[in-house]
DNA sequence: TTGAAAGCGCTAACAG
DNA sequence: CTGTTAGCGCTTTCAA
C-alpha cells in the first residue's frame, strides 16, 4: 500500500477546480454560495477522503479544544478507593468537555514531565492540589488557565470548587459523637485541603464545647503504623477517632478489633471521607460524603466559561451529606 | 492585568536584535552558534516568558505527541469492578506514553462525539473493541495507527494486545471442575472478543470430553434477570456455572444462595474475568485472571513503535493465571 | 556565523 | 458569487 501525502485544502481544491475559499466556505458552511457548488466540492473532498488539518486549524487562533486533567497522588500508594474517586471524576468531567467540543488530555502531577510535553491546553482543572503545588505555578506561569478541585490552601486568587468538608465533618460528629467526648483525628500522607478543612470542622466542634480534640500523624497505611497511631490516641483516653479518609479508616476498624475494643461500645469511629467500602464488612462505618461526580461537572462546567472568556467565574463549596452507619450511630 | 498578546519568536528575534532562525536555532541547540548568541537569545527568551508554540511546531509535520484511549462502554452500566480494570489501563498506559513524551487524550467510543473532536493523533488505542466497531473503522478512514486491547473479532487485519482467556478459562474449568460436569456459561452484555474466547475455552473443554456446556444469555444485570436465567441453567440440570464476568459472579453467588443452593456442594461457581470483589464474601469465586496494566504497557510500547514507523508490529496473546477459591477449589 | 525567505494547511479580509 | 492574498508561529533550506 502506497503511503501517499495527505490530501490538504489545496488538493480539493484543485480536483474540484475551485479555489480554496471556496472549498473552504463550502465545508464550513461560512459564506453563502449556491448549492451546487457546496454540494459538488463537499462530494469531492469526501471521495479524496479529505480531513481538514486541526493543528493547521488551530494555528489560526483559537486553541485545538484540549483540557488537561492532573490529578494529584493519593496519600499512601492509592489503590482501593481512590481509584472510584479519581475514575469519578475524570469519567464526568472528561464527559462534560465532550459535550461541548472539548477532549481531555491526562496529565501527569509532575513539573518535570509537564515541561517535556509541549501540548497545546486550553485550560487544566488540578485534582487535589497539594500545599504551594508547584503544578499550579507551572500552568499560572505559562498562562494556562486553571481551576482546582480542592484547593492549594496556600494560593488566595484561585478558582476551585471543594466539597464543603468543615461544615460535613462537623455535622457528623455533632451527630454521633456525646459532648464531652475525647475525639482523636487521624492523619496521613500530604496536606490537602479536604484534611486541613476536616480538621477545622472538628476544631471547631471542640472550640464550642463540643469535647476535645487530639491530632495524631500516621507515618502511613501499613497496619504497624496504623496500630502505633491507634494506640497512641486510645491510651491518651480517646473514645471517639476521625479518620482523614476511607482506606484510613478501615485499617483502624481492623486495628481496633486486634486489640480487643468493640466498636462501637467502646470506640467510636467516623470517617472524614465516604466510600462504598465503609458500607460494607463487619461494622459500617459513619462518614461525611464527598461528590466527586458533582465536583467534576461543575468545574468543568466552570472551566469552560473560563476559556469562553466570561469574566464572572467564582469558587464554589458544595454541601455534603453524611453516612451514619454502625460505627457511630446516632446519638 | 493587562492582557497582552503572546509573546512570539518574533518577538523574541526582535528583543535580542537577531534574526527568528537565530532564535528558533538558540532554543532548539541546533545549527552550531557560539555560545555567547545562544545563551543571550535563551536568557532574553525565558526573561519574556516565551513558549514556543505547539501547535504552530506540530504544522511542520510530525503531529503533536497525542495519543487517543478509546474505552468501550462495559456490559451493563459498569460500576464496581469495570472500573478498577479501566483506571488500570488507563493509568499504566498514560504513564508508558508520558515517560516517552507522548499525552493521552480520552476519547467517547461514540463515532457521533469523534466526529466533532478534530483533534490531531499520532494513534489511538480502543480497549475491549465491540464485534465491527464502528469506532475502529472510524479510525481506519482517517489513517491514524489503531491498536486494540481485545480484539474485534471480526478484524483480521488489525493489530491488538490480549489476554489469553479462552487458554485461561480451558485451565480453570480443568482445574476445578469434574469431567462429565454439566456446565453453563452466563454470558450478558455486547459481544467483546473475552466472551468469544471464553466460550471457546468451555468450548474446547467439553470437545475433548470434559463435559457438557449449554450457553444463557443474560438479558441484564439486575437480580430478576441473573434468577431467571440461572434457574433456566440449574433447571436443566447444571451443577457448575460459568460466568462471563465478576460482577455477574457476584450475582449468580447472591442468587443461588437466595435459591437454597450450596456452593460449592450443589452447584461450583466459576468467573471468567477476576477481581478483588471475587476474593471477599462469603464464599470467594474462583476466576481466571487478566492483567490490564501488563495489556496497558504493552499496548502503549507496541503503539509507540507504530508511531515511530516501526515495521514488525505483532499482536501478542498474553498468558493468564488463575485464581482458585471456596466456590469451586481444586479437584 | 547569521539572515532572508519559503513554506506547513487553513481561514479571513479584501478584491474582483 | 468566487478568487487572491496575507498571515497564524515555527522550522528549514539556501544565501550572504
Amino acid at each position: 500500500m502506497l503511503k501517499m501525502r495527505k490530501t490538504t485544502i489545496k488538493g480539493v481544491a484543485a480536483a474540484a477546480g475551485v479555489s480554496v475559499t471556496t472549498v473552504s466556505d463550502a465545508l464550513s458552511g461560512k459564506g453563502r454560495l449556491p448549492d451546487a457548488t457546496r454540494e459538488k466540492v463537499q462530494a469531492i473532498a469526501n471521495q479524496l477522503g479529505y480531513r481538514p488539518s486541526a493543528i493547521a486549524r488551530g494555528l489560526r487562533g483559537s486553541g485545538i479544544g484540549l483540557v488537561g486533567i492532573c490529578i494529584a497522588p493519593a496519600g499512601g500508594g492509592g489503590a482501593l478507593t481512590d481509584v472510584s474517586y479519581w475514575a469519578a471524576i475524570v469519567t464526568h468531567a472528561s464527559q462534560a468537555f465532550l459535550s461541548d467540543g472539548h477532549a481531555a488530555v491526562l496529565l501527569p502531577h509532575d513539573v518535570g514531565l509537564l515541561e517535556t510535553l509541549h501540548i497545546p491546553l486550553d485550560g487544566v482543572i488540578v485534582v487535589d492540589p497539594l500545599e504551594r503545588d508547584p503544578v499550579l505555578t507551572f500552568f499560572e506561569d505559562r498562562n494556562i488557565r486553571c481551576l482546582t478541585i480542592g484547593r492549594d490552601v496556600s494560593k488566595t486568587e484561585s478558582i476551585w470548587v471543594d466539597d464543603d468538608t468543615a461544615t460535613g465533618v462537623r455535622r457528623l460528629i455533632e451527630a454521633t459523637i456525646s459532648p464531652g467526648t475525647k475525639l482523636a483525628f487521624l492523619r496521613v500522607g500530604p496536606i490537602k485541603s479536604y484534611v486541613t478543612d476536616a480538621i477545622s470542622g472538628a476544631r471547631s466542634w471542640a472550640a464550642d464545647g463540643g469535647g476535645t480534640l487530639s491530632i495524631h500523624q500516621c507515618a502511613g497505611l501499613e497496619s504497624e503504623h496504623v496500630a502505633h497511631t491507634v494506640r497512641e490516641a486510645v491510651h491518651e483516653g480517646a473514645t471517639a477517632i476521625l479518620t482523614q479518609n476511607d482506606r484510613l479508616a478501615l485499617r483502624v476498624r481492623d486495628v481496633l478489633q486486634a486489640m480487643g475494643r468493640d466498636v462501637p461500645g467502646d470506640v467510636r469511629l467516623l470517617s472524614a471521607a465516604d466510600a462504598m467500602e465503609l458500607g460494607q464488612g463487619p461494622v459500617g462505618i459513619s462518614a461525611a460524603r464527598p461528590h466527586p461526580a458533582r465536583l467534576a461537572e461543575m468545574a468543568a462546567a466552570k472551566l469552560l466559561d473560563m476559556i469562553r472568556g466570561q469574566p464572572d467565574v467564582a469558587s464554589t463549596m458544595s454541601p455534603m451529606e453524611v453516612s451514619i452507619r454502625e460505627s457511630a450511630p446516632l446519638l
